[in-house]
DNA sequence: TTGACATATTCCCATTCTAGAATATGATAA
DNA sequence: TTATCATATTCTAGAATGGGAATATGTCAA
């Protein structure tokens, strides 16, 4: 049977750590020319083209013409999905909250 | 070339749904033997012995051995990264501060 | 011990992924 | 037009992945 999500998927959008870089690159709201990003992040321009590929399929960044050059922006409100989901984990690594759950508990069965 | 990130990377590891699935039932805190996970998820067997072996080289769970049955535990603070991660796009989905962010860089170039 | 139960591991297969090199496409400038 | 720049696409190879079936391992109960 055949794999899961594809790379139209978010999380596995992100799974990639270059990918990552890019998004970081991208994260000050600037719009980036692919060459760019090839020589900020280092990386063979096929590279960073397909890269660009997948997140643009995941709705992650966008792209617009600008001569002979395509800027891409991050749409970071496609990451959101991300952050709630991890959000629900919030309390186990706050300690606060650790503390008075474990309180609230201790009273709930004395 | 080989390829970038093991899967005891987290981010890589919560990149399959099946196992952001486990996860969500072991989101309750309470340890839960791989039986249960099967019952519950309705995944064949080694499936979820395999998915839940991923999650544990990324730290994500842990094991503990109860006679016959291992009981996996959450262990969410290995979420955080994701979570810090994505925590620095928060403003691009959060309208307030995106207004008090415009009025700023208005103010700061009259 | 032996048998049943719970879980892990192995093997095989099909798919997907990424890198790298080469090449194609598209747009501008001369 | 033609040459050049910027970017995308194609092709190939190697590796990793997930699923399914079968099997191994470990543990309790009779």
């Amino acid at each position: 049977m055949p794999r899961a999500a594809a790379a139209s998927d978010v999380f596995s959008a992100i799974a990639e750590p270059r990918r990552r870089e890019i998004i970081t690159v991208l994260r000050g709201g600037r719009a980036h020319a692919v060459g760019e990003l090839v020589r900020i992040l280092r990386m063979p321009q096929p590279a960073v083209s397909k890269h660009l590929g997948v997140l643009h399929r995941a709705g992650i960044v966008s792209v617009r013409r600008h001569g002979r050059r395509r800027l891409y922006r991050l749409n970071a409100r496609e990451l959101k999905p991300v952050h709630d989901w991890t959000q629900s984990f919030e309390r186990y690594w706050t300690f606060q909250l650790d503390r008075i759950k474990e309180r609230a508990e201790r009273r709930t069965r004395p």
